[in-house]
RNA sequence: CGGGGCGUGGCGCAGUCCGGUAGCGCACCUGCUUUGGGAGCAGGAAGUCGCAGGUUCGAAUCCUGUCGCCCCGACCA
């Protein structure tokens, strides 16, 4: 291919809109272009990168044994309504809308992911546990009404994901859901390895649905909006909902204060309190009243920490919580909201681990603009229940004692146990081998593909541009033909154009009418893996030049090898990024 | 949805406070020169200043409304 007959418009400077680097290299680089918030064309360099993408997941998945379908963007509401995620999704489900309440439009949804409609495809067509397991994928555009896009391609309205779902009747039997999972699991790992991304799997929260059947694929860089978790030795990682914590030590600090009643009108937040009494928000207890099915819990943590909803839940062995109504407060403390406190509270109380060894600490009073000072728990109020219920924080240690480190990252895949969630909602039913039918026992798996190409760029740039990794480049080399008016120039970078086609490298020749520096800067810019020079001075001493972008390595060879070492040069590359 | 910022050729910006009929750099077109790190000179094309009202002899500029985009936050199967 010629860069004369091909098309990238790069551009020298980012718009000033483009905040990460990702989002001002994919515009400068001339890959992508904003059509509307969160949503954007791929030009045909950009395209080209997403499709070796989309390549990769296709070979990975199909050698997995999950089969390729195709499922409409269009879905009807119907479906979304049978799981009652009409409501769950709110806003982020996009409807179509418009015209007469019954117009098809208002019946149609633009799908988000495709839970619903392949659990209907697996009722319709799956009636016996002799067609299990199965697993069905596809690589399809997305629709999210997305509060917020940002970050260029990170975050947008519409995206190109790739969503497989596996369904079972059985969990850790040969054929069930765990060997599935696991099996998907090592497809994720081979296939963001293959793309060269530095990721990390991490423990997902799973929700609702409980236990440890979620994970996450995380590449870490500041672009991102998620943390990931990792102890210092390694030995353990998480992501920021479903990190554990270690327990805190008992520091004694305590003096055994008398437990005193203060006046602290209308301050009901901990910061207010905190500097109304001169007290640090880490001597405080926090006492947040949460209800699960009417019935209200009670959940302490330490003032500067924050409870984990998630684990509160699972500590108290229910399937969610949600905040308690100030109806609800007001009515089991006596007291306006933000006045709570553990003393004498007549209900069921979880304390997180940290708040075990506070000494003389400050509380709410359940006494509207009243609080308490020289708290003691276990002497002022009796721990029935602990745990770890609260958020990890910087200077936490992981279970196994290591310190824990925090790092921003993106999520580029997720792999989630469902369980028979969406297939009881559906009343997808399967016969097993007693003739009885069961509910699907269902896994989900999803990659987002524009995210592996930005994290890839995130991952790999340096001032001058992109540095790509080898599979999923757009182009593998570049051909810098340095004065396109010199005849023999002409004839030898299209010699050694020709050579490395025929030797299956994926290259490009610059054969623009441009100055040496021009060339160069596009190249840098553009990211291609490997740069050929092949120029009027080089070609005097019988030599054509060949650099690597990453390393800035360059061999001076003879035109004629090019072919072969690049080609060498490609499969090394290839087998050795791999992550 | 709350807070903030910005809309002027493809991109980056000035001009707005103080109203007088739109300018600079990059990119683009033509010609000549130049060719190993984003060339030089000359000529040229391209913007109803986001949109709609209003004030005024006159609006990019003032007023009102509206739309869009970006950032922070909330939200995120």
């Amino acid at each position: 291919m010629k860069w004369t007959q091909y098309f990238i418009p790069t551009q020298k400077e980012a718009p000033a809109d483009a905040v990460v680097p990702s989002h001002q290299l994919m515009i400068r680089a001339g890959l992508i272009r904003q059509v509307v918030a969160g949503a954007y064309s791929y030009l045909p360099l950009g395209y080209r990168s997403l499709r070796k993408i989309e390549a990769i997941v296709r070979e990975e998945m199909d050698a997995a044994g999950a089969l390729e379908l195709n499922m409409p963007a269009m879905h009807p509401i119907e479906l979304w309504e049978q799981t009652g995620r009409v409501e769950a999704m709110g806003d982020v489900l996009v409807r179509l809308g418009g015209g007469s309440g019954d117009d098809w439009r208002s019946r149609v949804v633009l799908g988000p992911t495709h839970e619903e409609v392949i659990t209907e495809h697996a009722r319709a067509f799956v009636n016996s546990y002799k067609q299990l397991p199965l697993t069905f994928y596809q690589i399809q555009t997305k629709f999210r009404g997305e509060a917020r896009p940002k970050s260029g391609v990170l975050r947008t309205r519409e995206f190109l994901m790739k969503d497989a779902y596996s369904f079972h009747l059985a969990k850790e039997e040969a054929g069930g859901l765990d060997e599935t999972y696991e099996r998907m699991y090592g497809a994720y790992s081979t296939i963001f390895g293959r793309c060269g991304l530095p990721y990390v799997p991490v423990e997902a929260e799973s929700g609702p649905i409980g236990g440890d059947a979620s994970h996450e694929f995380m590449v870490p860089t500041d672009a991102g909006e998620d943390y990931l978790v990792r102890a210092e030795d390694g030995e353990y990682r998480a992501n920021l909902e479903r990190a554990e914590v270690a327990p805190l030590d008992d520091k004694g600090d305590g003096t055994d204060q008398a437990m005193a009643e203060v006046h602290t009108p209308g301050l009901g937040t901990i910061d207010e309190v905190s500097n109304f009494l001169k007290c640090e928000p880490c001597r405080m207890i926090k006492t947040i009243i949460y209800e699960s099915e009417g019935e209200p819990i009670v959940a302490l943590v330490r003032g500067d920490h924050a409870v984990n909803e998630s684990k509160f839940a699972r500590a108290a062995g229910v399937p969610f919580v949600e905040p308690a109504s100030p109806e609800l407060i007001t009515k089991l403390t006596k007291a306006d909201v933000g006045f709570a406190g553990p003393v004498a509270l007549d209900a069921r109380v979880i304390a997180d681990q940290a708040v075990t060894v506070m000494h003389d600490a400050v509380t709410g009073a359940n006494k509207t603009d009243h609080h308490l000072t020289g708290v003691n728990p276990g002497r002022d109020f009796e721990i029935k229940s602990s745990a770890d219920i609260r958020m990890a924080v910087e200077g936490d240690r992981a279970p196994n004692g290591s310190p824990l480190v925090f790092e921003k990252c993106i999520e580029v895949g997720h792999v989630f146990k469902l369980g028979t969630k969406y297939s009881s909602a559906m009343e997808a039913t399967c016969l097993d081998q007693n003739g009885r039918p069961q509910p699907f026992i269902m896994g989900c798996y999803g990659i987002g593909l524009n995210r592996i190409m930005a994290a890839a760029i995130e991952s790999f740039h340096d001032d001058r541009g992109i540095c790509w990794p080898m599979a999923i480049a757009p182009f593998q080399a570049v051909i810098c033909a340095l004065d396109m008016r010199e005849e023999t120039v002409v004839k030898v970078a299209g010699e050694v154009h020709d050579q490395l086609v025929a030797a299956g490298v994926d290259v490009l020749l610059d054969d623009r009418d441009a100055r040496p520096g021009f060339k160069f800067k596009d190249a840098e810019l553009v990211g291609f893996p490997i740069r050929i020079t092949v120029g009027k001075r080089g070609l005097a001493e019988g030599i054509a030049e060949i650099q690597n972008r990453r390393t800035g390595d360059v061999q001076k060879v003879a035109p004629d090898a090019v072919a072969d070492i690049v080609a060498k040069m490609v499969e090394d590359a290839i087998r050795e990024e791999r992550t």
